[in-house]
RNA sequence: GGGACCGUAGUUCAACCGGUUAGAGCACCGCCCUGUCACGGCGGAAGUUGCGGGUUCGAAUCCCGUCGGUCCCGCCA
């Protein structure tokens, strides 16, 4: 049907008869002479219509509207001197039209405009129901393409290094721990379920065990919990996994794989090797597992300083086993107001609403005196006060925000505090501008983590991660001892404050895999019936074997530029998880239920009272 | 399960502390215009202010409920 890409056309094609196809993007009619700027996923060329010159096509071009969908043929000849149009890459020609057919038209309104001169704010509610539309825009298409070039360069990379694709069940069992499954009645086993794979974890191992060695897939995961910026139901891993390879090695081969991935889609040679840290300093300087490393203002962990003060909410604090710690905003005085910083404030509600009670402050003033309420000032000797300016490394005109309490508390506040500052005093790039890509290995994660309220230890990662050999000891008859408090063998991949990805190196020994079930309260006879088939795996010569999982969704985000990962995926769902534009999830017949011995409960609640 | 914000013409927005016939840009329709490129000019049509109720002489505006969307907490190994 076509000859050419719209917006291939150069001066080398001056002369040439091409068949173009595409759509409207746009009209200018002069009475006389007629300007259509006709797009495809090429991009836009502008069509002369000229009565003199093409009488026919004139006709039709006349009652032209945007997005009709357009065949021409005609001649490239270039542009007069005076209206070249540096702004379009085939600003220098344009196509004399002979021929215009319509090849369909666009009936009643658009729900919303198209062309990349109205891409304005569209409510988003309207770009999911007509998604097929709202794709066809440029910041979306190009969002697809990058996407598929991401995932493009992920396979070659892995195919170069002797990895293969190998698909995995969609249809598996549920497993207990970690989040809600979707689940799926089974017609054929009455009153027995699928689930939908949260990942391919157990999967990935098994092909470990089948001698694979080098696998990969680009997985499809399923998440039954509520829906963020950052998280679909439905989301895409790039899952990897590898056998006879060290932490090390897994992490060089990682490090490859993203600076290929950085390479071919942005063009960019990121600097190696990544800087690590070890999760217990990334929580004590940054008070999350993910720190941004973009900017400073670390948290200086303050305990010791104050542990006897009078000031009863950060003596309090330490002596209730927590801790206080501070950062220090630079021009903070300055920059804050103490509105700002005091209840009803704008930093002091993002504290708040991070759990905690409340943020304390010193404002550093000429000659390092200290400006702060009574409290603080009336009970801090001299010394203190030195050692709290020397430690904070705060000069005249810095800003200390303390949180006090339960150590996890300070940290989740401040670390939220310290993520808002940072894009309120401009510290960051807005997502679109961002060019500074920070990333981070977090290794050494805990294995554990005591949920106080199930009185339970649970997997921080994933009940299959290998515990750190030092940590655990080679006596298995101490294991159940050595086990709560040893590292893992597991690492993320940080990049800007979001999690990329992360893994750990399996467990291959049976007897420590069901040693870790029953760390995190698994009984044996469950541990056999859930994962019988995995111990039974470990014990037929399963390799030494380790991997990771990528989120593809938020890997695009950030390489895209866009704050939600809904824009990186051609149909996602609201945060209701419906689709808008096929309305899913919607009602089944009877007896389709019936033929999955299924009965459903559920009332209307709008019907309820009439009952 | 909880907190916050949003919903006005096809669309993006406006309409102060409740007060004339709810306005504007773009899109749409008609007319004019032979070098524009987010063309320009003149004119026109277009609204159950998401929905339901309440307060009031009077509601887009205030209150309650409800539906939908977004952000966040919980949740997400």
């Amino acid at each position: 049907m076509r000859s050419n890409g719209c917006g291939d056309l150069r001066k080398e094609h001056i002369d040439n008869s091409v068949q173009l196809c595409g759509w409207v993007d746009r009209r200018r009619d002069h009475g006389g002479v007629i300007f259509i700027d006709l797009r495809d996923r090429t991009g836009t060329v502008q069509i002369t219509v000229d009565p003199d010159l093409g009488a026919e096509a004139f006709a039709v071009a006349e009652h032209l509207r945007s997005e009709t969908v357009l065949q021409i043929s005609g001649k490239v000849r270039a542009r007069p001197a005076e209206s070249l149009n540096e702004k379009l890459a085939t600003g220098a020609v344009e196509v004399l039209a002979s021929g215009i057919t319509v090849l369909n038209s666009v009936k009643g309104n658009l729900p919303f405009p198209v062309s990349v001169h109205d891409e304005e704010n569209t409510r988003e509610e309207l770009r999911l129901r007509h998604r097929y539309l709202d794709l066809r825009r440029k910041r979306m298409n190009d969002n697809l393409r990058l996407r598929a070039q991401t995932i493009q360069a992920a396979r070659r990379f892995l195919e170069d290094e002797g990895f293969i694709e190998v698909e995995t069940p969609v249809l598996t069992r549920s497993t207990p721990e970690g989040a809600r499954d979707y689940v799926l009645p089974s017609r054929v086993c009455g009153g027995e379920w699928f689930a939908l794979p949260q990942s391919p974890q157990l999967f990935k191992q098994l092909l470990m065990v089948g001698g694979i060695e080098r696998y990969y897939q680009v997985a499809r995961c399923f998440r039954d919990e509520d829906l963020r910026a950052d998280r679909q139901p439905e989301f895409t891993q790039l899952d990897i996994e590898m056998s006879f390879m060290d932490q090390e090695e897994i992490l060089q081969l990682n490090e490859s794989l993203i600076c290929s991935i950085w390479k071919a889609v942005k063009g960019i040679d990121l600097p190696r090797p990544f800087p690590r840290m070890t999760w217990h300093d990334a929580m004590e300087r940054y008070g999350t597992d993910r720190p941004d490393t973009r900017y400073g203002m670390e948290l200086t962990n303050v305990s010791d300083i104050v542990k006897d003060m009078g000031f009863k909410v950060f003596s309090g604090a330490v002596k209730n086993g927590g801790a206080v710690k501070c950062i220090a905003v630079p021009g903070g005085n300055e920059a804050l107001s103490n509105v700002r910083i005091k209840p009803g404030g704008d930093v002091f509600s993002e504290a708040q609403k991070a759990g905690a009670g409340g943020l304390a402050f010193i404002r550093v003033r000429d000659g390092g005196e200290i400006d702060t309420i009574g409290a603080i000032k009336d009970n801090l000797s001299d010394e203190q006060k030195q050692e709290l300016l020397s430690r904070t490394g705060a000069e005249p005109g810095t800003l200390l925000l303390f949180g006090a309490g339960d150590t996890a508390t300070v940290n989740k506040a401040l670390d939220r505090v310290r993520q808002y500052l940072a894009k309120e005093l401009g510290m960051v790039k807005a997502d679109r501008d961002n060019d500074q890509w920070n990333f981070l290995w977090v290794v050494d994660f805990p294995m554990f983590e005591f949920n106080s309220d199930e009185n339970r230890y649970e997997a921080l990662h994933h009940p299959f991660c290998a515990p750190n050999a030092e940590d655990l000891g080679s006596d298995a008859s101490q294991w159940a001892d050595t086990l709560p408090g040893a590292r893992a063998q597991a690492y993320d991949l940080v990049l800007n404050g979001l999690e990329l990805g992360g893994g750990s190196l399996r467990i291959h020994d049976s007897a420590l895999q069901r040693q870790v079930l029953q760390t995190v309260g698994l009984p044996l006879e469950e541990a056999q019936e859930q994962f019988g088939f995995l111990m039974d795996a470990l014990d037929v010569g399963a390799p030494p074997h380790g991997g990771l999982a990528f989120g593809v969704d938020r890997m695009v985000m950030l390489l895209a530029g866009e704050e939600s990962i809904r824009d990186t995926i051609a149909f996602p769902k609201t945060q209701q998880a419906r689709c808008l534009m096929t309305n899913a999830p919607g009602g089944v017949a009877d007896k389709q239920l019936e033929e999955l011995h299924v009965a459903s409960t559920w009332v209307d609640p709008t019907e309820e009272d009439s009952n």
